[in-house]
DNA sequence: GCCGATTTGTCCGTATGTATC
DNA sequence: CGATACATACGGACAAATCGG
């Protein structure tokens, strides 16, 4: 029924079991609102220890497929995302998901340069002023509607050899195949903006209709600890959705799980 | 320099080292970028396993606090919450995140009523057709100024005595401290749509201005697996921010932390 | 209400692998 | 190469919550 060693193993024992649970979650193999089999059911299905269904079964909670209750068992309340087009994981590139979903992504660079920073970009950025940087301004289409205005600052210092044609394709896979770059975390901040005229222009929005757009800044690290991306996505508002899970901490300390939004 | 057994103790020890590498990283103690103690310090430091504390590393890693690299060490990547006046947490009620951040919050009710979900209603939420509740449309003003206006309906079943003075105040108190009721999981999708008349007027919003809006739908449950409440929050957009941490999953296979955005 | 079985939560110790320096 | 650091995995022990008899 299960096993490991398969062709794309993902190296550890842990994640197999995270990502078999995760796949009866989702194909309904568990019912929504059932009970997953016990920690040592699992332990004999699995053949391994208790701490490792454990830590399957946490990264199943922090991603809000399930939920324990200390005494009763393991329920599974994952809900399917709704409707929508595709769904835009995480760090995921866009042209990752846009393939993961089975749709046609397009990126047309419309601008790539260079340029040093200022004191005004560095504040906004967090960029040095004085950092040598490639500015790109991309527009990413899905089966022909364009989605997405990204405006793009990459550190020069980490990818000097960046071109257009690269990024026309995926810079992600560029970093990460070619020049071995292992992307790690990113911090991203959610505004609703006026639109500007390019917007206007490029994502075909009447400003009458809607005058307004979702923009996600995003500051990327790599395992270095260096910020190498700083992203501007404008996103068209009609299209745009964001879906994430949060979790409430213990009784009365409220801390937070990754993010928190403010106004 | 560190015990437990304080006043408010987080029951487990894991908890309080995670919150105090954390007070030590919001207080600058460890510098932006710099290595935490290694393991075997903090196994030191804090006279517990290792376990124990990479338990607490592991929870600021998805907080965002923190990165690790296997052979180097624990970097501290936290960058405070920018300017903005409060920041809106987790399952954070209204009330909670504005007192935390030290400001007047205000809620008025301008409509409690009582009804039951009907075919579109129940498409929308979730709730079973036929299903007892209480509407409620609530505006959140901080510092006197109208910030949300929050469509909430509430299963009636799981706090029959409800009542508007409650929901003036905090229903949330209401539920944890005298229904003892457990909020654990929420589900939230965030989109931009119109501004409708209700929210032009009591938000005091121009369409010329703007005219859209940031909405943010949340579906939460309690520990019992019931889905107890669904919340439209429409939020001003010259005022709405929202904070997010992702990481990056293993090499190729991706998979999500908590959350994924989509158009 | 009590008791025992089940189930999850916390904590400890140890061993081995892998990456960095 | 060895020393250091994090990653994975196993084992056991006890606490706390739930449920049924």
């Amino acid at each position: 029924m299960f096993q490991r060693k398969e062709p794309t193993m993902p190296k550890s024992k842990y994640q197999d079991i995270y990502q078999d649970l995760k796949r009866k979650i989702e194909s309904d193999e568990y019912a929504y609102q059932s009970l997953l089999p016990s920690e040592n059911l699992l332990i004999q299905n699995y053949s391994c220890s208790r701490n490792t269904v454990r830590r399957a079964i946490g990264r199943l909670v922090t991603d809000g497929y399930v939920q324990t209750m200390q005494g009763k068992g393991v329920r599974n309340i994952y809900r399917p995302i709704e409707q929508t087009a595709f769904t835009l994981g995480e760090i995921e590139s866009f042209r990752e998901s846009a393939l993961r979903n089975g749709q046609t992504p397009a990126t047309k660079v419309l601008l790539f340069t260079e340029l040093s920073a200022d004191e005004t970009l560095g504040r906004r950025t967090g960029f040095a002023p004085g950092t040598e940087l490639f500015y790109l301004q991309r527009l990413h289409c899905l089966d022909g509607i364009p989605l997405i205005m990204n405006h793009n600052y990459f550190l020069k210092e980490s990818m000097p050899n960046l071109t257009k044609e690269i990024a026309e394709v995926s810079i992600y896979d560029y970093l990460e195949q070619t020049l071995h770059m292992t992307i790690v975390s990113s911090r991203r901040i959610m505004t609703v903006e006026k639109i500007s005229e390019i917007d206007e222009k490029y994502l075909r929005l009447n400003a009458e209709e809607y005058n307004c757009m979702a923009v996600v800044s995003s500051f990327t690290y790599n395992s270095d600890g260096i910020m190498f991306e700083y992203t501007q996505s404008r996103h068209r508002p009609d299209y745009f959705r964001f879906q994430d899970h949060a979790v409430r901490k213990p009784p009365q300390a409220h801390e937070r799980t990754a993010n928190h939004y403010s106004l």
